[in-house]
DNA sequence: CCGACCTTGTGACCAAATTCTCAAACTCCC
DNA sequence: GGGAGTTTGAGAATTTGGTCACAAGGTCGG
């Protein structure tokens, strides 16, 4: 009775998109069969984990050949939704917001910008990346006419758990994060969050490891350079 | 000998940064002491993997108290490296780029953004976000004139491996990239990435699997609704 | 100084993810 | 058709991360 019971491991939905992208760059010139190994290469992961990967979707490959370039970008597509596409809005167009109107390379994968929303009268009505700004009291319009399923809030901390809870009033059950904050969404909504402040304090944390282990080999090499 | 033999995992690293932000709030507010759960409730985790994080650092509680906001807050800045501040160059000054260039949220976290660079002579010259945008042909120098440890990738996919190598021939040991692709770098460089469209993908993954768990219950229950 | 109460720090346990390994299944060439 | 060479698929082992549970160590009022 269960038509997919396959339950697919969080990391390996994350890594999907990978393949995903290796694979329309593998179709685009024309190669019709990949092995796990190439493709591990492209995606930047070891082959194992490639090939255990696709074994959560199926059994998508051919001993001895590799898999089907068109089929497994197919199977891919599918079980990331990505052949249909998505309406989103991004709430809150400034710097960042304003950014990711203009970016063309969202509608390559399946997401199309259908309106761009901010709380601020002198931005609405303003042209940004082809939409006209529109405040935020037609949010709930918006959602329910243009069937919009996925929203990214680009506004200021402060502002972000309260237009949370307006796009998800609104219907938008999975939201996209970039302000810097900790903002709760009820269940049954996805909320994915983009903190670049966090990266580079990771890469900070890394950074100054090696910075340390350098200067303690100095000191214990006694070294003058 | 070992003066600090913790190692710290991964996962904890990640998230010492959402546990600074929530201590810089708290310090900001002059709380005095935090307890696990209320930490674990800013940071959005549960107040388990709080203690068992900072156990990592060291043991910097009081039992039946909770932990010394500014001291702790001390503690994480030294580890993830914030008591310095650390030079940035960003690579690729187009939408994204500028952005970043304009977004004064990094300054605040000890990340002082000293140099924007271009391989477009038209963007040359032109000043963002107070920076005058450089050729990338001076990449070698403006690292080592201003220390710079941090290098930004905001170019186009194309041209992001190219970028990664001139970074690190220059000196740069930490990249963060945002151009849609695998780039390699060299061991003793740390490499983080961060891909909008892929957030997205994920996001319609589990989008997508909550519509046709819906669609299946109202084929299910024979509902006209 | 005692006892009621609170909160940390950590060992034990459990779950998820990764890696290893190799039989099975395929191609290709002679 | 058979044998050499590839490559998948998946069980087993290992590593990593997360949660639980509670003793240990602290506060505080009386
Ligand atoms: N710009 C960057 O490169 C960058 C980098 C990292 C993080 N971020 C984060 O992204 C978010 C946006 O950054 P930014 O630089 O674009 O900021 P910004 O100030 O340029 O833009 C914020 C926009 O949100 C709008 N806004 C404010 N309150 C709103 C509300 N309640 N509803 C709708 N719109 C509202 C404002 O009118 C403004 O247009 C911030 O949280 C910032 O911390 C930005
Ligand atoms: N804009 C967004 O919101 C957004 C969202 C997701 C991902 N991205 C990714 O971020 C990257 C930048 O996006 P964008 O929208 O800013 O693109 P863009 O085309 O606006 O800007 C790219 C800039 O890089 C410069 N450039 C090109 N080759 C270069 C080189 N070899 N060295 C130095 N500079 C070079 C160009 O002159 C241009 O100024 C792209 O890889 C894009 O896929 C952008």
């Amino acid at each position: 009775m269960p038509d997919r019971p396959r339950r697919i491991p969080e990391a390996t939905v994350a890594r999907l998109p990978l393949y995903y992208r290796a694979l329309v760059e593998m179709a685009e010139q024309r190669t019709p069969t990949v092995s796990s190994e190439r493709l591990a290469e492209m995606a930047g992961v070891n082959a194992a984990k490639v090939r255990k990967d696709f074994s959560y979707l199926g059994s998508y490959g051919t001993r001895g050949v590799g898999y089907d370039v068109e089929y497994l970008l197919f199977q891919i597509s599918r079980e990331l939704g990505l052949t249909q596409d998505w309406p989103v809005v991004i709430v809150g167009i400034g710097n960042l917001g304003a950014a990711l109107a203009n970016y063309r390379g969202f509608s390559a994968r399946g997401f199309r910008i259908v309106a761009l929303v901010d709380a601020d009268p002198a931005k609405c009505g303003k042209e940004v990346g082809g939409l006209v700004v529109e405040p935020l009291a037609d949010l709930p319009r918006i959602v329910a006419e243009r069937d919009v399923a996925i929203g990214i809030i680009a506004t200021p901390a402060a502002a972000a758990q309260e237009v949370a809870g307006l796009l998800v009033s609104a219907g938008v059950t999975s939201v996209l994060n970039f302000a810097p904050t900790v903002i709760a969404v009820p269940p049954g909504v996805s909320l994915r969050k983009v903190d670049l402040s966090i990266e580079l304090q990771i890469l900070s944390f890394y950074q100054q490891r090696r910075d340390e282990a350098a200067e303690g080999r100095r000191v214990a090499f006694g070294g003058l350079t």
